[in-house]
DNA sequence: CTGAAAGCGCTAACAG
DNA sequence: CTGTTAGCGCTTTCAG
């Protein structure tokens, strides 16, 4: 800037306020800074122009684990919709890992990201960490996992929906012995597990408590998991799994076993990923809007963002459904 | 900082020290400042930090597909290298456009990154988008797709190699009309297009025109490029497809039309993609190291980032490797 | 061991 | 319409 406005004999302010086209500067010195601009191949420096605007556009994406199908389609839509608005996404893997979910938090608050989006891997209760967020002052709104005792943002389904529709699902195909392969202690874990329960419950259904196994996210779990499940007696005849993954993993155990999916036992999961239908099995799962979470996560966000005044918490919940395919098609009843 | 230093009645230039513990600062001083700033809940601001040391530790990540497996586990292996260093990734989804590319990449360029880690999206020939990546200095290393004309790291597997791997699996099974779903016109696309007209060649085989016809990246073009190729007469016994998402859909589209795999048809992608074995018909594939690709190329860039000196480009491969699965296991021969 | 001066590259606010 | 002044929050350099 200093170099353009020495070759023009203008003041630098008169560059700065050229580059941005503000309002009143001529068209002709307009041209002619942004002319020498190119020449020079001139880019602006948004360290520097961040430090005294207090605007980074960066937003802070926070996920237990970009792996998995779910949160990477979340993030694609997250990534469009704010992309489009001039905002760079950083992104932190955490793993499923608290700890690690804590200090990444907390470095991207030092960064000065202008918002934050988080699917946090907080066990039920421990919501400390989302105090010094409100302490920054920066905006921010959870997805997929609600957070117990934080008043926030937050877009995603009802936990407990989303387990009492699978399970439902399950007494409808005929099954009557239905297992659960539950998910780590998170909101979504938990959530799934009461709708599950709730289920089984209204149609007067009971299950043994080995009949609820501890998965945790991925295929592996929902794999080692499954085989736990087989050696109980009775078999389940129907499980509903925490996700696709999982659920995935766990049709490779039952038929390895020489078991038939759905006849012998009938599969669900949840999330609907994408290759769900691509699987061993055509996988049943429940569908959760995915692409629009992550979308109107964003919308939120960048409200949040632009109002002046702090707005108050919004939570957004889209309707959950059921998407059945051959893992539960059972002809009998 | 400013609060710090009045309450200690110390200067501003005392504190910065002692905060990142400078040797020349007395113990007792720097325990008073210590104590002081976690109890101002004292957070450094990076930007005005960066300003001056001209470091963000911010590294750029550019793909073409976050919803690709391959990209999100390079993308975990990177994010777990680099955030060990302390650095953050800001993550850029070309979704495979040219255009899109080169404006990220110039953003991210203004942005002040420290150093960037790219597969691009660029057909060949178009490298002058990393002109002015050279021009701007920003060291940065190219993963999985090489660029013709570009003398720059590089980390990945050489695409004909992998091609030629596939396709000769295919052979050795007893495939005789081996077909190919291409993939775009990036280097991968073509290397592996080259590397089955190679094995072809060397086993003296030939496959007329419409036995290579094209797909994209993702499942759905898998499929219907599949579709295709089932009109053809006489009809493929194999198919070498350009990566797993793309056999994935094939093998859907195989299964649809009654036809068997491996037995019609011998399916075989290329990427061993986490949930590979989870599909249809467990898939058969090229291994490419994922993880490790997404490792080295972290360190590589780490490095070039720490020496002062501009280092020689330098080109990490690693070997693909047939990894054989039901998809091409034929009982014949 | 401590501090004063200067500045990173840019912009807000106001004066000409 | 253009320019001046005063910083954003921190670090580097060099003098006490």
């Amino acid at each position: 800037m200093k170099d353009i406005a020495k070759d023009l004999g203008v003041s630098l302010m008169t560059v700065s306020k050229a580059l941005r086209n503000h309002s009143d500067i001529s068209d002709e010195t307009r041209e002619r800074v942004l002319k020498r601009a190119t020449e020079l191949n001139y880019q602006p420096n948004w360290i520097a122009q961040s430090l005294v605007t207090r605007k980074t556009f960066l937003i802070g994406l926070v996920i237990p684990d970009l792996m998995h199908s779910f949160f990477a389609e979340v993030a694609k839509g997250i990534g469009r919709k704010l992309g489009g608005m001039g905002y760079q996404i950083v992104i932190s893997n955490t793993e499923e890992d608290e700890a690690r979910e804590e200090r990444h938090l907390n470095l991207l608050i030092a960064r000065k990201v202008d918002g934050l989006i988080v699917a946090s891997a907080q066990r039920s209760g421990r919501a400390d960490v989302f105090q010094s967020l409100e302490a920054a002052k920066v905006p921010y709104v959870l997805i997929d996992r609600m957070l117990a005792g934080v008043e926030a943002n937050f877009v995603g389904v009802k936990d407990a929906e989303v387990g009492d529709l699978a399970t439902t699902h399950l007494i409808e195909q005929g099954c009557r012995r239905i297992a659960h392969i539950r998910g780590p202690a998170v909101a979504t874990g938990s959530g799934r597990l009461r709708g599950y329960r709730q289920a089984l419950a209204r149609h007067g259904l009971k299950a043994p408590t080995e009949y609820v196994v501890c998965g945790e996210s991925g295929d592996h779990t929902g794999y080692e998991a499954m085989r736990e499940l087989l050696l109980v007696e009775p078999r389940p005849d129907g499980v509903f799994c925490y996700n696709d993954p999982v659920a995935a993993g766990a049709i490779k155990a039952v038929l390895e076993a020489g078991l038939s999916v759905p006849d012998d036992i009938a599969i669900i999961g949840a999330g609907n990923v994408h290759y769900s239908d691509l699987l061993r099995v055509p996988l049943s799962t429940i569908d959760q809007s995915t692409t629009r979470i992550g979308e109107a996560a964003a919308e939120l966000l960048s409200e949040c963002m632009t109002s002046k005044s702090a707005l108050p918490a919004r939570r957004i919940f889209f309707t959950p459904t059921v998407v059945p395919r051959d893992s539960t098609r059972r002809l009998a009843r």
